[in-house]
DNA sequence: TTGCGTTACGACTCTCGTAAGGATG
DNA sequence: CATCCTTACGAGAGTCGTAACGCAA
């Protein structure tokens, strides 16, 4: 057993047991890995993959098993890279941040600012997606933080920090009818909407809030970007709900801000990582960041 | 990086940093060791180990966190080649026990009789100590079951089944003046006490049942061992306050037993063993007969 | 001197890449 | 016939053991 066997098997489980693209993501010929594989099987004793022919299909029951202790060491072996990198103040690492796009332009932007200038070597990778695929890149170990709102409850693989509070305004052009009424959900209901897709920025709490209500949203557009929604407002196509950072009183001042902080309960963005990931300093730098950022948009 | 080199750090951790003995115990010359230590620092590009002169005194901060993820990968290691012993029936395991005096004589011959009957390959290793080194084995994997009752709480390393409730009684010389008295804690606290040693075998419960009486314990002599405690009683030394299993009506037919069970709250033994250990499936049965025979003597 | 660690060098083992070949759809 | 996997063989990299040396108690 060596540790190239192991990464192998990781290697493999990402690739769909394909032999040769795993050698290829590892560097190497491919009868090589073929070769590799085998003299693993035969050191232990059992196939750890159940085959048609020669081609891998599934693993067995042992394969199984082991492919979780595979994975803790595949965890602890990068751990230990990045410690020891980490130690040697070695600012060539990088930042992986996973978020959505609402937090890439509200929130991140000064965070990000002050970490690159403190670690100009630093790489900074913004992956944009879904809430719940965010949860899948951390845990592919394709990011390194993720940042949102929707999707990070419970999950004890993960350590999950509230960052900010904040709650949806409604916004309508400036010469709607809707400005002169009193706001309320039913209000609301009989209006054509535009807000975010299902999943993304909070839309869980409004359809909550008017579900317990009783009443039905008629969602007209739903997009995953506010300025999306924002410019179809802008069109006369219906009244956008939108997160409150998103409205930038000069930008968007053709626009009238309502607030719904009191019909719409409010959401809490959350920083997530992998508890059983090595967080290097760097990386504990952009969290703190993160949350003292947070802290200053939630007063 | 590779596995012989993580494995060498775990060695060396047990060696008190000695390269010499590491190298023994690893079937190697000492210099290739020494190599390869030196290798493992240059890649990593930090020292492990604080130095002075040419030995290896301690472990650097790098070192210390880096031990803790080489802990987990030897462990995983380990683990593969047990599932894959043991999805084999490979029956050339061994079973390391740690227990008590008192759990070897009266609770673990029958399962360990069915065991060896079943298991006739797996070598049985019994070992005997004070329940707080018990734990140690465990921790230092020098046993893969602990079974006990003292010491064994709250340990969030370690799975911990309670495998049967049993109470202590006083044991006199069928003459003893106490047999006629009716017994309470001050009666007993007024004669020569004959127990076990400060933390075995529900030393602890006689403690607690006396000091929170208000009364003092004259233990005039202490043992590990029933058998022991018993033999002075015979010598008309003063009362044996023994575990209740430990009184054979036939074998201690000149000894008469008084239940203490209303007087000295009860005591579990339980059963321990690492839960990042994989437990291979003999291993697993001799567990299950233990709990069996654990309920069997509980009735 | 003995114990412990380092360094140099040749022998050996292991693993890779090349290349040829078999199976499968 | 294209894809995927296996097997044979020679070249090269890596590791070990021997052995000689440095240092300290």
């Amino acid at each position: 057993m060596n540790l190239n066997q192991l990464e192998l098997l990781r290697v493999l489980h990402e690739t769909g047991l394909n032999l040769s693209k795993a050698a290829e993501k590892m560097h190497v010929v491919q009868s090589a890995v073929s070769r590799q594989l085998h003299l693993f099987e035969t050191e232990l004793g059992s196939p750890l993959f159940e085959r048609q022919g020669k081609k891998l299909v599934s693993l067995t029951v042992l394969g199984e098993r082991i492919m979780a202790e595979v994975d803790l060491i595949n965890q602890a072996k990068r751990n230990i890279q990045i410690m020891a990198d980490d130690y040697l103040e070695n600012r060539n690492g990088e930042l992986r941040i996973a978020t959505t796009h609402t937090q890439a332009k509200y929130l991140l932007p000064e965070p990000v600012r002050k970490f690159r200038s403190k670690f100009p070597g630093i790489k900074i990778y913004m992956v944009q997606s879904s809430p719940e695929n965010l949860i899948n890149l951390l845990h592919q170990q394709q990011a390194d933080v993720a940042v949102c709102t929707e999707k990070l409850d419970t999950d004890d693989k993960l350590i999950i920090s509230p960052c900010y509070k904040w709650h949806h305004i409604a916004v309508t052009p400036k010469d709607h009818p809707l400005i002169n009424e009193k706001l309320s959900l039913k209000v609301l209901a009989g209006q054509p909407i535009l807000t975010y897709n299902t999943g993304f920025t909070g839309r869980s709490a409004i359809e909550k809030a008017f579900t317990d209500a009783g009443l039905q949203l008629d969602v007209t557009l739903a997009a995953t970007d506010s300025d999306i929604i924002k410019t179809y407002v802008r069109l006369g196509m219906g009244v956008g709900i939108i997160a409150a950072t998103a409205y930038d009183p000069d930008i968007d001042a053709d626009l009238t801000a309502l607030d719904l902080g009191h019909l719409i309960s409010g959401s809490v963005t959350k920083i997530a990582y992998l508890k059983q990931h090595y967080i290097p300093s760097y990386c504990r730098y952009f969290i703190e960041e993160l949350l003292k950022a947070g802290e200053a948009i939630s007063l």
